[in-house]
DNA sequence: TCTAAATATAGACCGTGTCTAAATTGAGCT
DNA sequence: AGCTCAATTTAGACACGGTCTATATTTAGA
């Protein structure tokens, strides 16, 4: 039993919700491949393997994932949903010639930043999205960005 | 001659776009209702007066503005592109009970914040995105944010 | 006024996501 | 192991936001 799977089980117990294969499938594609991933994206890649899901399904699971907050739907920039298994409170960084997603580590803004700005607004959390080319595509002249 | 009509003029002289009825009265909705309008609220609002436009022609106009720079299309939670004819730098808030989506005014940064965090990538510009309840929403209690 | 390029338009089409209804599976029980 | 029932899976229909195509209209400029 791998450290991983182990993780995800425990995971699923504490989330009430059952183990299925799909759904390990699903979340195990998210937290190994921390790329912001599409549903599609994941859709192709949980059929690539077994067990199989079908498209209902991964969108279920991601439901269910988030709902339970072991998942998170990230803003993207395209019309299609981005899905991040990382929980860790984190910035993000999109890179504007390959639309990659990456995630920045923590900072907070200094305590005083904007207080005037936001006004009367009761403001439960914040994020920062960078924009700009990242470390692949600032070395490549393409104007496509680096591929994959 | 209206102090708006004219500055629309001059902007898209500037920008080579030919200032047809239609696209003049997207950019005028735009530019006086600052609340970040979908595409579909601005074909509404544009087909409840003349000129009418086409939904394509609204689309097609949001892509022209936006190359252009009169537009832009920010970031937003639901499926629906929303567009912003707010040209300064700012911020955003997002309302979570009502989904309002406000300007912030702009402020920096602290040049030191997230040196580290972002390492080799090219940062060309970035947003903050604020989260929690609006002015409205903070003094309702309803559960389904504050009405229109 | 004449012409060429830009724009407007209706409707087909496509991608993303939700819903429905029926089949399958899993967890708790005996 | 069998029984039972709710959770889950599934295929396909459907809804929505957005794009594209083909054609008609308008605009800028000579
Ligand atoms: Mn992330
Ligand atoms: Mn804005
Ligand atoms: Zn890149
Ligand atoms: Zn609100």
């Amino acid at each position: 039993m791998s450290k991983l799977s182990s993780e995800l089980d425990q995971a699923f117990r504490a989330a009430a919700l059952r183990p299925t294969a799909q759904r390990y499938a699903v979340l195990e594609f998210l937290a190994e491949h921390r790329v912001h991933a599409t549903a599609e994206e994941i859709f192709d890649a949980v059929n690539r393997n077994d067990p199989r899901a079908s498209r209902a399904t991964v969108y279920n699971n991601l439901r269910a994932l988030a709902k339970a907050g072991l998942v998170r739907e990230v803003m993207s920039e395209g019309k299609a949903a981005r899905f991040d298994a990382n929980l860790r409170r984190h910035h993000h960084f999109i890179c504007e010639r390959c639309s990659a997603v990456e995630d920045i580590s923590w900072f907070d803004l200094p305590p005083s930043a904007g207080r005037a700005a936001l006004g009367g607004r009761n403001v439960t959390n914040y994020e920062i999205v960078f924009r700009g080319s990242c470390v692949r595509c600032r070395d490549s002249k393409s104007k496509q960005g680096a591929k994959s």
